[in-house]
DNA sequence: CTTCTCACA
DNA sequence: TGTGAGCA
């Protein structure tokens, strides 16, 4: 086997979608009924990979997100139906957050009682360094002046 | 022991 | 918005 494909099966077996649970699994993971699951299924909130059929129940890890979601706004009192659409805004929302987090963070430097990210420069002058503080008194952005 | 579907509230 | 029964 070349090196290329080998670097490609590791790669898949790395991979996020090759993660699968099955439908009891899944249950015992969030707390949530085998049931449930599949009422959620049928509804068309959630979905699973379902190749053979009357086999059983798969979740990849975007729908055990989904379903992790789901569980969590519903224990926050939220019906089904609102619960699903507070994760769906969730999952939008997250990818936006990931791309700004890995272009606009430098560095994240831990401390004795929490750390700082290092946002970078807010000006093309570099001289305004901007910080986000975690300390025992809670977080806030710092500006640090350079020479 | 697990998962499935169906009937039921 | 789910559950319990009863089958495979």
């Amino acid at each position: 086997m070349s090196e290329t494909k080998e670097f490609d099966k590791i790669k898949s077996l790395m991979s996020v979608d090759n993660l699968i649970f099955g439908i009891g699994q899944v249950s015992e993971l969030l707390g949530v009924s085998t049931r449930q699951l599949r009422y959620w299924e049928q509804q068309g909130y959630i979905e699973s990979l379902e190749s053979p059929k009357g086999s059983s129940r798969q979740f990849n890890l975007k729908n055990l997100i989904k379903i992790f979601h789901i569980k969590h706004f519903q224990n926050e009192g939220y019906t089904l139906q609102a619960a699903v659409k507070k994760g769906q805004k969730i999952e939008k929302q997250f990818p936006i957050l990931k791309d700004f987090l890995r272009n606009r963070v430098e560095d994240i430097i831990p401390t004795e009682d929490g750390g700082k990210v290092d946002f970078g420069f807010l000006d093309d002058d570099k001289t305004k360094h901007i910080y986000g503080v975690v300390d025992k008194d809670g977080y806030h952005f710092k500006i640090v002046k350079e020479k």
